[in-house]
DNA sequence: AAGGACGCCAACCGCCCTTTC
DNA sequence: AGAAAGGGCGGTTGGCGTCCT
């Protein structure tokens, strides 16, 4: 299918923004509120494509925004979410106010990454790095029949774009994909939605799990449709043979996760979470 | 002091998904 | 049902500032 460009690029500004276009486009955000992006250069008399003025707005310009370096919990906070939903920046961006996927993401590209393979861990499948051909090795061999659970998150009905989870349980036998994650105690629930088994899926430990809520009032089939679905298959804990000390020292200091997310109803943190120490931990 | 190397980050590109017609 | 339009997202790039030699 053809498709049209999203503007005249003979006649727009590439490159930095100046002052007098950020006014501009300020004013007429304020004047008009955010609309159709593709019509707001020319109405707001600015020589740029619209798909430019939107990012220039979402990661510069919103007045909500929280300038300045990241904190040491919204470190953890991203670290965690990367872990359970990969590169899913926006979503990520989602859970940290003030924050945009776009500085999320280069946060986490030159700051995050060098800090855990700094760490000894794979930044892309939380694994200590040296325990990937240990899995290698351990699944070309014997893969066991695994019971794993399809955790997919439906951020759709949510307007403050808290995920419901959907969970399927399923018995297989097929290897792990080394770019999915997630593991632990899960909570068993009936599989409201059956999402198709991946061929591969990942055998991650990050000594965290999720908590699910049981009930299935957060899910519509229509909704559930047109979803977010993150496969997120839940492994039993690596062999003893792979180390997950390092992974648990970075995430040491936990929060709730349930309550990051917004899988417990109105940011409460869900009593199963917190630890003898009084931190959160994942559940 | 100069200039080369490196790191950071704003901005762009192209693809994908959703909505509209 | 399918094409087109529009918006959004993730990956990548290029310019600028800082550090190092």
């Amino acid at each position: 299918m053809g498709r049209s460009p999203c503007c005249e690029k003979a006649h727009t500004n590439k490159g930095a923004w100046t002052k007098e276009e950020d006014q501009r486009l300020i004013n007429y955000i304020r004047a008009n509120g955010e609309g159709c992006w593709r019509s707001l250069p020319k109405a707001a008399g600015l020589q740029r494509c619209g798909k430019s003025c939107r990012l220039r707005w979402i990661n510069y310009l919103r007045p909500d925004l929280k300038r300045g370096n990241f904190t040491e919990e919204e470190d953890e906070l991203i670290i965690k979410l990367h872990s359970l939903l990969g590169n899913k920046w926006s979503v990520i961006a989602g859970r940290l106010p003030g924050r945009t996927d776009n500085e999320i993401k280069n946060y986490w590209n030159t700051h995050i990454k060098r800090k855990l393979i700094s760490h000894g861990i794979d930044p892309q499948t939380h694994r200590p790095l040296n325990a990937a051909s240990v899995i290698s090795a351990a699944n070309s061999a014997t893969i066991p029949t695994t019971t794993t659970k399809n955790i997919s998150m439906d951020f759709k009905n949510n307007v403050d774009q808290k995920p419901n989870i959907i969970i399927n349980n399923n018995v297989t036998s097929s290897s792990y994909d080394e770019t999915k994650c997630n593991s632990g105690t899960t909570e068993e629930t009936k599989p409201v939605e059956i999402i198709p088994q991946k061929t591969s899926q990942s055998m991650i430990n990050l000594e965290l799990s999720i908590g699910l809520p049981l009930h299935n009032d957060h899910i519509s089939s229509a909704e559930s449709t047109a979803s977010y679905n993150f496969l997120a298959p839940v492994a039993p804990p690596l062999t003893a043979a792979v180390p997950i000390t390092a992974t648990a020292e970075v995430v040491a200091k936990t929060v709730c996760l349930c309550w990051q997310i917004g899988f417990q109803g109105g940011g409460q943190c869900c009593a199963k979470c917190k630890n003898t120490t009084g931190f959160y931990r994942f559940c």
